[in-house]
DNA sequence: GCCAACGTTGGC
DNA sequence: GCCAACGTTGGC
């Protein structure tokens, strides 16, 4: 299963938002590697919720439900979209300063690369930061 | 195809 | 509000 992260500004779009709406397209993706990341999310995969300049921290889950379609925002044709789940928020909100005291998290595209909004979360250090944030994934119903 | 100018993102 | 990083645009 792929991890990710994705970077909201609460402003536009915040984690309560997508609770509320449960099954929210993620549209506006207008970088060519954000786009690449976007294309290679699969279905059942998860990823943090980020929020960027007002909070700084990972705020929640969410679960890709629809992998990448052409984004209905975009007239141009050329840019996708995936549609994401709420799956349950991050019981201790993980901040992007306690990410940068945290030598294992160093090389994290979110420190290493500020600007990019969606990006891969390689296994351990998606362990390091459900370990950091409480956060554990909900049981499936049956 | 280079690169200067400009715009945007996002941390501080 | 400032500015560093960096992507995009357009003149040549």
């Amino acid at each position: 299963m792929g991890h990710w992260l994705v970077k909201s500004e609460p402003d536009a779009f915040s984690w309560d938002q997508q609770v509320e709406a449960k099954v929210e397209p993620w549209t506006g993706v207008r970088n060519a590697l954000a786009a690449i990341n976007l294309r290679a999310m699969r279905q059942g995969d998860l990823a943090f919720f980020y929020h960027s300049n007002i909070g700084k921290e990972i705020v929640g889950v969410v679960e890709v439900v629809r992998e990448a379609y052409p984004d209905p925002s975009d007239e141009t044709g050329r840019w996708v979209c995936v549609d994401m789940q709420a799956l349950s928020p991050v019981p201790r909100p993980v901040t992007l300063a306690a990410i940068k005291a945290t030598p294992e998290l160093a090389d994290l595209a979110l420190v290493r690369q500020s600007r990019l909004s969606v990006m891969p979360i390689g296994a351990e250090h998606w362990a390091m930061l459900c370990r950091m944030g409480g956060w554990k994934p909900p049981r499936k119903r049956r």
